[in-house]
DNA sequence: CTAGGATCCTGTCAGC
DNA sequence: TGCTGACAGGATCCTA
């Protein structure tokens, strides 16, 4: 599931491919994940690639932003067909085609790996770059906001965690919460890009128990698991992104955090703190969280 | 402010 | 082998 990490994983990759390349046409497969008016963005040049929480962005040269939000299955991958003159897409079935012509009839799949029947939006870019919008559950969106359009989803997020998150409006925030200290790190409007994983490695390494109230942890206890917090997050994007699922980077390859997990989805394992303990599952308002018996105590 | 439930969706897996 | 049902989970919306 792209948190955090994973996002940034795909930004740093798509930054150098996007910018400055044109949208020349846009196909459509499946309408339900993607929302705005797609003409406004053909024949945009793309600006740049940012990312705020889990969600990306592309701006563009008249002021249209185009923002992907991949919840749990969602993938963005990249095609560089330049070097591969007979390699066309096609795709198969009904779908909506902008830009470059008129639409075809229905015409058989005969293209690249890429394309599956997930594949929900194919962005056809200059210098034959195809971007492909994939996404089994159907969860993520893809929205064309103007230039002064609100994005209130975007507006509500919390500060980004790696960049202006400091120890004083962490401890502030987390003690003024009755909440379960778990679903503070994962509430997007307290910090941003913290999922589940994060969120159970994070308490993990700073030894506090997900149930605990936030209001109960002492400054020290606040200021180390923000340290913590920082501490996975940038070893989730050295490690290129977590796998557990469908994640895959732009080109289709998987990350290597879930390699050095130490609590997520290690039910019934011994702690690697080589403690004594072994790591429990509970079901936190419908989510899985993992601890040590051991090292986090309530 | 907070908790809890339903919702969206489909692959996976347990049970029969 | 094949069917059925439970389950997972980010964010939103609704109720209490």
């Amino acid at each position: 599931m792209p948190e955090l990490p994973e996002v940034e994983t795909i930004r740093t990759q798509l930054e150098p491919i996007l910018v400055d390349k044109k949208i020349i046409r846009v196909d459509i497969i499946h309408s339900q994940m993607v929302y705005g008016q797609v003409e406004k963005i053909l024949g945009q040049t793309i600006t740049g690639v940012f990312r705020r929480g889990k969600i990306l962005i592309l701006t563009l040269r008249n002021g249209y932003r185009l923002l992907v939000h991949l919840k749990m299955t969602g993938q963005l991958l990249v095609k560089n067909a330049a070097n591969r003159k007979k390699e066309q897409v096609f795709v198969t079935g009904s779908h909506v085609r902008y830009g470059a012509g008129s639409a075809k009839k229905s015409q058989a799949y005969k293209g690249s790996i890429l394309l599956s029947k997930h594949t929900h939006a194919i962005f056809f870019l200059s210098r034959r770059t195809h971007l492909y919008y994939n996404d089994v559950r159907k969860f993520g969106w893809v929205k064309i906001i103007g230039p002064k359009e609100l994005v209130p989803f975007l507006e509500k997020l919390g500060p980004e965690p790696l960049v202006d998150l400091d120890a004083i409006f962490f401890q502030k925030l987390v003690r003024q919460s009755k909440r379960a200290i778990k679903f503070l790190l994962m509430d997007q409007t307290k910090v941003a890009g913290i999922g589940n994983i994060y969120a159970n490695e994070a308490l993990f390494c700073a030894k506090i128990h997900p149930q605990v109230s936030g209001e109960n942890l002492t400054r020290q206890e606040a200021s180390r698991l923000l340290k913590c917090v920082k501490q996975v997050l940038r070893k989730g994007i050295k490690y290129g992104g977590a796998s557990q699922s469908d994640y895959v980077d732009t080109k289709g390859e998987k990350g290597r955090m879930q390699e050095h997990f130490m609590v997520y989805d290690r039910e019934r394992k011994l702690c690697l703190r080589h403690c004594g303990g072994t790591i429990c599952r509970i079901s936190q308002l419908g989510r899985s969280s993992f601890f040590c018996s051991m090292c986090q105590k309530k």
